[in-house]
DNA sequence: GATCGGATGCGACACCGTATCATTGGGGGA
DNA sequence: TCCCCCAATGATACGGTGTCGCATCCGATC
C-alpha cells in the first residue's frame, strides 16, 4: 500500500516502521480484521500502538470501522475511500462495500425534513452474502 | 407505561419489581440514557439486573439502542415500536425516530442487487437537531 | 550526524457488559 | 388463600476492549 504511505507523510504524519508493519499486515488482510488479529499478527509491535495507528488510518479513510450485529467491531481497509456502507454476513462476516447515490439522497431528505443539519451517516445490512446462500446447506 | 407491563406479561415474562422500576424510569426519562444513568436512578436495582433488564425490552422493542457517534451507546423509549431510523444531534445528543419506506426500498433494492438475504439493518444520522442550529451560538 | 518532538512500548488502568451462584419472590395451581 | 417451583435477582468476580502515562526511541529536517 504504498499509496497509503504516501497518504500519511502528505497528512504530516510520520512513517515509521509500526506503522509501515500494520499497513503491510492489512493490506495483506483478505477479510475484515479484530484488532486482536492485527496485533497477533504483529508481535513485535505494541497492542496500544496498533490501537493507534488504526484510530489514525480511520481518520485518513484508509480503514473503516465495521459494526457488526452483535456489537463486535471489525475493520477493513477501504477500498473505494469514498463514502459508502456495508452488507455484513453474519454467516462467514465478510463484508461488501457499496455505494449509492439514491440511499445518499434519501439520507438527506430526511434530515432536511427535520431540520437537521446533516454531518455523517452509518448504514449496515446484515444479512447472509450470495455465496454463503449458494454454498450453505441451509 | 401499562402497555409494557401487558407486554412483558404476555410474552410469558414475569412481571416484578425491579422490571416495573425500571420500566418506570424510562417512561420518565425525557432524553436518551446510558445503562449509568437508568442504575444511578435505581439504586436498590442491582446492575446486572439493569442490564439484563434492558437486553430484555430490547429483544420486545420496547426501547431501542442508539449507537451514538463516538461508538458510545444509549437507549431509548421507541415510540412507535415499528422499525425506524435515528437522527442524533452531536450536540445536545436527543435522538429523532423517523421511518421512510423509500430509504427502506432503497437498502432492500441493494441487497437484491448484491445477491443478499437481507435480516436487518441500521441507519443512523449524525448532525445537529434544529433547535441547537436555531438557539446554539455556533 | 545532531537535534527535536512525534511515535512507541509497556504496564496499569478504566469501562462496559457478562458469568456465576446462592437466594428470593411472582404467580399459577390446588 | 396458601404453596411451591423456577424464573429472576443481587453481589461479586471476571473478561474483553480500548486508553493513559511516561520513559525511551527514532524519523525527518537541517
Amino acid at each position: 500500500m504504498p499509496d497509503s504511505a504516501e497518504r500519511l507523510e502528505g497528512t504530516g504524519y510520520r512513517l515509521t516502521a509500526p506503522r509501515r508493519a500494520v499497513l503491510d499486515a492489512i493490506a495483506h488482510a483478505n477479510r475484515p480484521f479484530t484488532i486482536e488479529e492485527l496485533s497477533d499478527r504483529l508481535p513485535n509491535i505494541g497492542r496500544a500502538t496498533v490501537f493507534r495507528t488504526i484510530k489514525l488510518l480511520q481518520e485518513l479513510e484508509i480503514v473503516c470501522r465495521v459494526p457488526l450485529e452483535d456489537g463486535g467491531i471489525r475493520y477493513e481497509r477501504s477500498r473505494s475511500g469514498r463514502h459508502h456502507h456495508h452488507l455484513i454476513c453474519s454467516e462467514c462476516a465478510s463484508v461488501t462495500e457499496f455505494e449509492d447515490p439514491s440511499l445518499d439522497a434519501a439520507i438527506e431528505e430526511n434530515a432536511r425534513a427535520a431540520g437537521f443539519e446533516l454531518d455523517g451517516h452509518s448504514a449496515e445490512l446484515y444479512g447472509r452474502c450470495a455465496p454463503c446462500r449458494a454454498g450453505g446447506a441451509l
